[in-house]
DNA sequence: TTAAGTGCAAAATCTTTGCAAATGT
DNA sequence: ACATTTGCAAAGATTTTGCACTTAA
């Protein structure tokens, strides 16, 4: 079984906070203690198999991991993903994604992200 | 001016005679001549600099890079991508995105792969 | 001729892994 | 106790860059 350590606590903490899909890095730079690269990255693909967090890999090859706030229920991660252009944040949509499944082919999941510039991005123009 | 050689008129064939999204190093392996890795990254940016071809990262970080067949007269990119789980092949599908806009973002651009298995492999099974 | 393209080697990023030590239950 | 978690250091994988040489137009 799993077990309570701080360095979960830590993670899911800034998650928490931040509300937006952070990087390893991002989340090493805002935890206080000092946590070890790969054991962050260790947490975090754990809380992934676990359904706590979701992986979003975006443009730049990067992962981000995210606590999905809209689908705490349903728990569908197929919605659309942003990432500003400008301040290179990455944030989980409410809005579904839709498609149409070819025929003879089946869908596992998704992984859908939108690039632009977000609304305090656009305004600080 | 950009000019002709042997490595883009290589690289484009590969892609084109393929049909799908295809990666640095699978382009590398189907080539016969011996090309640097180096220079099919840049002719392949390039090309993608030029409208020619489109880049797709997928959940696995990798770039992959595709002759849109579908969208030779209006190029637009905005169409989902699928990969296969079992032969890892990557292909754009002729379904367009369509999602709506948050009030106050704009979108430049999309980056949507759909992972599951393709027909082949769902036959295979 | 000369700007564009290439090869090579090295750097830069990001992520994973092996192993021994530490820790939660 | 003992399986899980961690730190460290190293390896892996992918992509980019600097620089000198080559080549297409």
């Amino acid at each position: 079984m799993r077990r309570n350590t701080p360095t979960k606590e830590a993670v899911l903490n800034v998650l928490t906070k931040s509300g937006k899909a952070l990087s390893q890095d991002t989340i090493e730079e805002r935890i206080d203690i000092d946590i070890n690269r790969a054991t962050i990255y260790r947490v975090l693909n754990r809380f992934c198999d676990d359904g706590v967090l979701h992986k979003i890999v975006a443009e730049n090859g990067k992962q981000y991991f995210a606590i999905c706030n809209d689908c705490e229920e349903e728990h569908n991660h197929d919605h659309f993903h942003f990432r500003c252009s400008t301040c290179e944040t990455i944030e989980c949509l409410p809005i579904e994604v839709n498609y149409s499944i070819p025929v003879g082919y089946s869908i596992e999941k998704t992984n859908c992200v939108l690039t632009g510039k977000c609304k305090d991005c656009s305004n600080n123009l």
